[in-house]
DNA sequence: AATAATTTTTAGCTTTGCCTAAAACTATTT
DNA sequence: AAATAGTTTTAGGCAAAGCTAAAAATTATT
């Protein structure tokens, strides 16, 4: 398993993403590497050459097992540095991004192994995504969008989509927070809008366009 | 002041290490850096165009106040993560350079501050050696090395020289480690090798080569 | 001072990784 | 089925960073 370059990193982590084990469209590759679609197809036919896809041309590319797995090694370090980054250094989870995208290509394999015990070996990163194992499980994302909860259900936040930091400023200020606790009060028929209560009685509206990136598991209360 | 790429950092750090603002030969520094003369030719013309260092052909390079500047910043986040590596993971002292040289290429400004926060603003990295400040000041080098000590001289570990793995592993087996005292007990006609006592009472011999790269201050023992 | 040895630079080549513009292929629409 | 629209690939450039081999400049030696 040879040393990737950070290109080459950032490319199969963008196809992890997009596709897993599906195929990819140059285009949308194209998009989210932030290149133009020659670029791309230059750079999938070298990615080819070292087995980490497989490309079919004018067809999509798609990830090979190997290509699967250091994809997910890669996205192991960023959650877990993302994590570092907001428990250990006391950034805020919409500053964490870009600099885990850095932190991510540094090479050591003893370096992952021992922050991830430092951190308590963390089950999920500040926005509540999984952390791959070090074997490469993955576990399932947690939670359903708040969409999905009826009138009168009780929930706990346990994961939200990065949706820009206006998004995660919003979320501050209404004090939103993963493993709080809340309960639908009403749904709006108008423009499925939710209002939501807090534990502490009081409550509050949130528009369907946030509600849609916030992520929750009901709980069902003891009686 | 803009950001230079990993290449370039590199170039800046070894012109500082070989000679401060002082010149440096097109040969040490192609040394320094692992590659041919000529790649540094080519490299250091590209410093100069922005404005980094200023080369006189045949003569030699030397950093301009920004590249030296630059260089103090980079040089200021390798021993804090080398710090970060010993002090929170746990590393040993001979493991963390390789590590540190790709952590001190991660770009922001606030990471560093956090990190050093983190850490307690240390004055000096796992090897003794100073962390330069945050507004570009550098402090001396602490300590003298052991050969000029004379017998009976109580002095105490303050830094030491980066002489590879083996050198690190027999200080770990004689437990010198920064902060311990000794006393020199005898010093060898011979081979200038001198003869140690522990503080508890136990002494043993160091050969000039090893004491060579140990450097340390003078206690005047309160009579 | 002239020659030899060493160091540095120039010239030309390679790979990575991006670009634009044009050609080729696929998909859609009439 | 043909024309058009959209996507992907090819062709040709450019900059960073390395290399080798040859030329030029500097330093050392006779």
């Amino acid at each position: 398993m040879k040393t990737l370059t950070e290109s080459e990193e950032n490319y199969i982590k963008a196809l992890y993403y997009l596709g897993d084990r599906d195929a990819v469209s140059n285009g949308d590759l194209a998009t989210r590497i932030g290149a133009k679609g020659s670029s791309v197809t230059q750079a999938v036919k070298r990615l080819a050459l070292k087995s980490l896809v497989e490309v079919v041309p004018y067809r999509g590319v798609r990830l090979t097992e190997d290509g699967r797995t250091q994809a997910i090694h890669i996205l192991r370090k960023h959650r877990l540095w993302e994590t570092f980054l907001v428990e250990k250094l006391g950034f805020g989870w919409e500053e964490v991004h870009p600099i885990a995208e850095q932190l991510e290509h540094v090479q050591s394999p003893e370096l992952v192994r021992r922050l991830a015990a430092f951190l308590g070996s963390p089950e999920s990163d500040p926005h509540g995504d999984p952390i791959p194992h070090e074997n490469g499980h993955v576990p399932p994302k947690q939670g359903r969008p708040l969409s999905v909860f009826e009138a009168g259900q009780e929930f706990e936040v346990v994961r939200v989509e990065d949706a820009g930091s206006e998004f995660f400023s919003q979320l501050d200020s209404l004090q939103i927070a993963l493993g709080n606790t809340y309960t639908v009060k009403s749904i709006s028929a108008f423009d499925k809008s939710i209002e939501l209560e807090r534990s502490e009685g009081s409550s509050f509206w949130l528009s369907s366009s946030m509600s849609n990136n916030i992520y929750a598991n009901p709980t069902y209360k003891q009686s």
